[in-house]
DNA sequence: TGTTTTATTGAACAGTGTTCAATAAGTTTG
DNA sequence: CAAACTTATTGAACACTGTTCAATAAAACA
């Protein structure tokens, strides 16, 4: 059967192909300024074609949405060997930040753009959830030494989460203009330094 | 001169009657599945018209954009009879956050769509800018009464506005799923009591 | 070889924002 | 009142969008 397996592979190769013109393009673009045809036009291949690998545009977002979640998992996951919670957690913060901002586009597909159809949790959000996850179970650690207490772990971790979301959606949709004479990089991170500031007396 | 004063009327009539149907197909469909021939349908005028009173689609929606912050001013400006700063702070927020709840759609206006084209200080963000201010002079009064101790005004306004926006933009975007067990509410809510519970004890 | 699967194309459909010549309506002049 | 001129309104047209699908080329199997 090598035949099968190498027209597997043939077809792993061109799925392949296809994500990434379109992550160059939806990276280049973002979602909504970028078209099928433009993806097809990136690859040289015709724009029907995509739906021979695709479902559907909201497909290749999906795949891209799960592509953006495993980087910033990745980054994330280096800060596992910081061995004091809080330290983690505030490390933590400064990564998410700057992965939004180094990855804006990656970041708007995961966080902002609105989801195409209802992703099913069992593949999509699955990714998502092993994030919070992290966060959560850092917060809990936290909450194990003294910090935080009398807190409700899932919400103290959502006001956590929204803050640093609210810092990063501002700056990925230009909404930072009425805090004059600052650049955003000012913004996002002496921003988040003061939550730090309050986290710390809490 | 009292025909070309009927006649600007009757212009003033017609922009109203445009940005009426705009208002309605926008709040029902959203900003991207709105189009101009929906808003055209929706008044029975043809989509060329629109083009007489309004340069673009941006341009309605920067009215648009307006008319939501105004609403939101107006409901912010009742805390002014609050006497403490800092009630009347956290009042902001929950009024910020219930505004979010009812107008989705003009949140989404406000503070996630993309801006259309660079939209001049002088006419567009004016009234965002307004919005900030009154937060930003609510957190002053705070400090001056001791509270937020040692922050910078700025910063320490643009990490609540990002708390704030945080909470509702994981509402608006549907990123809450994360979340099991809980109701949109009763996360936005809690984790914004949390958020609360932080500033209490700075 | 011929038959059957699989991969690929490109035209077509219904939709989008926008432009613009034609026309209708209203106002101002002769 | 009629002609000339402005202004408001139309609807067809352009270039684009996501998506479908019959036709076709290529490869695999018999």
């Amino acid at each position: 059967m090598g035949i099968a397996e190498r027209k597997q592979e043939e077809k792993q190769e061109m799925t392949k192909r296809i994500l990434d013109g379109a992550r160059k393009v939806f990276l280049e673009k973002g979602y909504e300024q970028t078209s099928m045809r433009n993806i097809a036009n990136e690859i040289n291949y015709s724009p029907g074609l995509l739906y021979f690998y695709f479902k559907d545009k909201g497909e290749i977002f999906h795949e891209l949405h799960r592509e953006g979640f495993r980087l910033l998992l990745s980054q994330l996951m280096v800060l596992n060997k910081v061995a004091d919670p809080f330290e983690r957690l505030k490390a933590m913060g400064h990564v998410f930040i700057e992965f939004a901002q180094h990855n804006k586009d990656y970041y708007n597909l995961m966080f902002i753009v609105e989801v195409p159809a209802k992703m099913p949790e069992s593949s999509g959000f699955m990714i998502a959830q092993e994030a919070i996850s992290l966060l959560a179970s850092t917060v809990k650690e936290c909450q194990q030494k003294g910090r935080f207490k009398d807190m409700d772990v899932e919400y103290f971790t959502f006001m956590i989460l929204s803050t640093l979301h609210g810092i990063c959606a501002l700056f990925c949709k230009d909404r930072t203009a009425s805090f004059v004479n600052k650049t955003n990089e000012e913004l996002m991170l002496h921003g988040y330094e003061c939550f730090i500031a309050l986290l710390e007396k809490s």
